[in-house]
DNA sequence: ATGAAAGCGCTAACAG
DNA sequence: CTGTTAGCGCTTTCAT
């Protein structure tokens, strides 16, 4: 039994295309289909369990009902949870996802961009670090509905759900500080992406507040390239300086250092305390005790489905720039 | 400027679609276009930054390039990997991972499968909980390249992608008793996939065959809907009963109990041993120890890329049952 | 109340 | 060496 369809569904019982197609789309009274042919197709439809080519809709229509999310990698716990909500968000609407994890490779963002758009995905959710791509001015310049989130080019305007990156950061910093921390230093992953620098601007701003010695050597910059053995060297160093509080920019990196600490310093995991952007469930219980800056995961899969359903539906882009308030987890 | 289609091209040119066709397939030499016709196309091509129309090519073509990735929930760890992993294999092959998360549900399990073949996808990888379901039978009946991992029903053959389950299960439990545990709980989910009755099989027989005492009592099964209230009433059951070692099924539950001990019962911590099926980054240094049957996550991914892939190409599904074998990890 | 026919963008067999 | 044409499955205008 091969696929039926609406040719062969209309040969099957005698009437036109026409009839089904507009039976199947529901039109059957608007169209004044006699019931009996109406009940007829349906009967049919459901006898053989027909399905529509959403292909040949999509060519005729314009429009797939799919949206395409771009990330770095949708296996980090971050974008994976964002993209289950954006995924159920969608749902609701009517579109599905197709996926694409960029490895934050230009070539590949550029590669994917491409072949999104060719699919003709309807919309893009994106988190990009290289918003001012070839590939992303030419879609923007054809208004292609797009959100980007997680990451900015303040010089570009777009639509933007962004999360507030210095003052949380330097809140979080003031509370150990306000708990006794003189030493803190900071072990971050290449800061090549804007908000990791707005987050090093508010540690900077924390110890200038407080009147904290300005060590430029407690930055301590990782090797994107080699994290593991690269954030061993510096928090060993961290270490060896004697900090008693370490602040990271994002969760890979705290997890990282979590794992360095119960590995090589086991009888410091309570001496230091870590503060952390982005916040991981195993913080509650892990050690060192975490203070964590916990993104609004809901709120930025919301906000991003929200303006692309309005730029999609208005076909206008307001380059609405969104900026989202992130949760103090004190622990 | 608006997108040119091949039609555009041909009339701008001044020569047929099909030349422009040919040329862009890179059939120019094949069919005898001349250098300077093919030069002059090439050149077109790249100035006005032509996009093909996929959804017009796989209309004609009927292949999508597209394959569907659809399981339980797309953020949980297990799966956000395995479908990075997917995803990786799959673009190397030219196709892209359109996703899907059934949250264990069956009605969306089944609306997602049609979906996705509607959407002529051209294969699934898929772990269901449903395999005996209506619309997977159908689109088996239809010769549907698919891939099942993570998941089995005994009842239905098909290509499956497996771990091992009970002896690794077993396997793992006798290095606890070897170490002299005595008294071994199992918490679990409720076993209402095939595996999980495995594994669970597993922890009888290693009791069994240790001459250990059989209590069904301390057999604790949590409520599916109530994880963390349901999973604190048994692990406090389990713990009053003194047991040495706690095995879990699957590695939610068990990061789950984790997060308990450490909350509830932080001084007990190091006085038991955790067993888990799957294995998660933080059982390397979380408390309770974790010994962890850690599985082959890679292998999993690209056996079932490999499958998909010969299905696909072949037209023809031979049912091949692998059965991986998973990494006991010591801690 | 229903049908014929054009067309979405692309491919490819067939004709010159 | 290149062009004409039919057709993939669907929608929709216009005609009957």
């Amino acid at each position: 039994m091969k696929k039926k369809s609406i040719k062969d569904i209309a040969q099957d019982l005698g009437v036109s295309k026409t009839t089904v197609s507009f039976v199947l789309n529901k039109k059957g009274d608007e169209k004044n289909i006699s019931k009996k042919t109406q009940k007829l197709i349906l009967d049919y439809i459901k006898e053989v369990n027909y399905q529509p080519n959403q292909i040949a809709k999509s060519l005729k229509n314009g429009t797939t009902n799919t949206i395409g999310y771009l990330v770095p990698d949708i296996s980090n716990p971050f974008y994976a949870k964002i993209g289950r909500i954006i995924e159920d968000l969608l749902w609701e609407m009517g579109y599905h996802l197709l996926i694409g994890s960029t490895d934050e490779k230009k070539e590949k963002e550029e590669l994917l961009l491409n072949m999104f758009a060719n699919r003709q995905v309807d919309g893009l959710v994106i988190a990009s670090c290289f918003i001012s791509s070839d590939a992303l001015e030419s879609l923007a310049k054809q208004n292609f509905p797009m959100v980007f989130f997680d990451r900015e080019d303040p010089a570009v305007s777009a639509n933007y759900i962004l999360v507030e990156n210095k003052a949380p950061m330097k809140e979080a910093i003031q509370r150990t500080i306000d708990k006794g921390a003189k030493k803190i230093g900071l072990l971050s992953i290449t800061p090549d992406v804007y908000s990791l620098k707005l987050r090093i601007d508010g540690y900077k701003q924390a110890l200038i507040d407080n009147g904290l010695e300005q060590d430029e050597s407690l930055l301590r910059i990782v090797d994107n390239n080699q994290i593991k053995e690269s954030a061993q060297k510096e928090l060993k160093y961290l270490i060896e300086a004697g900090v008693d509080v370490i602040v990271f920019t994002n969760n890979q990196i705290t997890a990282t250092a979590i794992w360095l600490m119960n590995m090589l310093y086991p009888e410091k995991v309570d001496e230091i305390t870590f503060v952390s952007f982005d916040n991981l469930d195993i913080f509650d219980y892990s050690r060192p005790k975490v203070i964590s800056i916990a993104q609004p995961i809901d709120n930025i899969a919301k906000q991003s489905v929200n303006i692309l359903e309005e730029v999609i539906r208005t076909k206008v882009s307001k380059n609405t720039r969104i900026e989202l308030k992130p949760k103090l987890i004190e622990r």
